[in-house]
DNA sequence: AACGTCAGTGACGATTCGTCACGTTTCATG
DNA sequence: CATGAAACGTGACGAATCGTCACTGACGTT
């Protein structure tokens, strides 16, 4: 009955990690648009039509790298939304991870950004395709979990004629919008200077929840220090590979 | 002494312009992606030479483009700061002429993201590089001018620790985040059901402004109906393209 | 009339993508 | 253990694309 199985599905999966941290190393070296089929052929024992086997085409393995890399993001979100304090400062805490995870992988950050352009996904496999929308909900549950608990708690009330799923968009598109202008591979555009983009996700961030009248607020309460220290807790290793990077997050420009 | 000139400047920038105009048409048909020299060749009455000696390659043209769309973009910027109204109004007036551009000109908004990743500027000419930041500075004019109206009308003052500067790269980065991910060409990502832009955008713009203290607060005034006979007023061609390509912006799922 | 300069041309080499015909490995079965 | 079918793996190949370069012709200068 059973078709004979020559290679089991760990070693499949194996395989297509292989071939996807090889990818990701090329994109680290090269950027996103340097990256060939050919080239990726060669930094793995595999020929060529081995590697179409696993991924049907270019676009096909760069969702593959999105979901690799979104699979990343969300624990970090997790780890945001499971931290002791209230809402409030675990919804900065979940953007401020968005950002620590902006700035340590610049080159995965932008592969998602490129793997959710159509032609990119009207070429993949429904597999990787349905992976990718698995992994999105993922990452929604736990900014939905936060909103849900400031809720709870009374500390937030939803603005007239909105709902939590917008509550939730908002966040995510203006923190999303900081980052990708302000961090990483976008040159930076005109008028930037002396703009540094962990303060200003910090301003926007508050400022943004201020609006929304989302206690406590800021002129009761500076989300600042409670900020930094509760970074340094729950990502600790991020940071030092961050510093490692020769770069730092600065919360000194901000009391 | 002077070098013979077989062709007058006005006829280069004429036929740069014929060029831009073929590649914008291929890539609202084809998708950015898709583009090839070789089909602008064919739909321009010149050779594959001469497109080369304007454009020093693929990504210069690309360049071009987008300088070609951030002009039109600093016209409807413009046009909403010269508007009369509070500063606040022409603000939410400002953000929505983005959106109008980004409905009106899917490929253009695509174009000029993907002209500011490094590779393309990278292989850009230095004359199409200098245009982009003067264009780019000409953009960021009219939003300063807009805070410093509110600054001076009292109806506005500084957060803690911002500037000028930080507070339009607030406005502005929250509208890109929302824009870029709900219209256009980026495939909506999940949990997307029921979102839908003009009324996000609304929302966000209002919560933002309302925790800068930005007043009329939203409490004491409802931005909508203005906003509504403001943007007849001010864009009836465009609003008329929208409704020809059979978008319409609505404003009745928010009161 | 001879010459120099420059706009314009399109064939060509270099790269890249994705396929396909063929050889090799694995395993169920007799 | 022998056999054959199905899955696996290979790399040469065709098509498409990018950008260059040697060439042509038009025009002004000497």
């Amino acid at each position: 009955m059973t078709p004979p199985k020559l290679l089991d599905k760990a070693a499949l999966k194996e395989r297509e990690l292989l071939i996807i941290n090889s990818a990701v190393h090329l994109i680290q070296q090269n950027g996103i648009e340097n990256l060939t089929m050919d080239k990726v052929v060669t930094q793995v024992p595999f020929s060529k039509g081995t590697v179409y086997k696993h991924f049907i085409g270019k676009e096909d393995l760069l969702l593959a790298i999105s979901n690799y890399s979104l699979e990343l993001l969300g624990n970090l979100f997790y780890r945001a939304y499971q931290f002791k304090g209230c809402a409030r400062s675990r919804m900065l805490l979940l953007n401020f991870s968005y950002l620590i995870y902006a700035m340590l992988y610049p080159a995965l950050f932008q592969t998602v950004l490129c793997a959710k352009s159509p032609n990119v996904v009207g070429k993949s496999s429904e597999r990787h395709i349905n992976e990718n929308e698995r992994l999105e909900i993922k990452l929604m549950t736990s900014i939905h979990g936060i909103v849900e608990d400031g809720l709870n708690d009374n500390n937030l009330s939803l603005p007239m004629n909105m709902d939590i799923q917008q509550l939730c968009f908002s966040n995510w598109s203006m923190a999303y919008g900081v980052i990708t202008l302000l961090s990483g591979e976008v040159d930076q555009c005109s008028g930037r200077t002396s703009l540094i983009v962990e303060r200003e996700l910090f301003n926007l961030s508050n400022m943004l929840y201020d609006g929304m009248g989302w206690k406590p607020m800021t002129k009761d309460k500076s989300h600042c220090a409670e900020l930094k220290i509760a970074l340094a807790e729950l990502f600790p290793e991020e940071l030092a590979l961050i510093s490692a990077k020769g770069r730092e997050l600065n919360f000194n420009s901000f009391s």
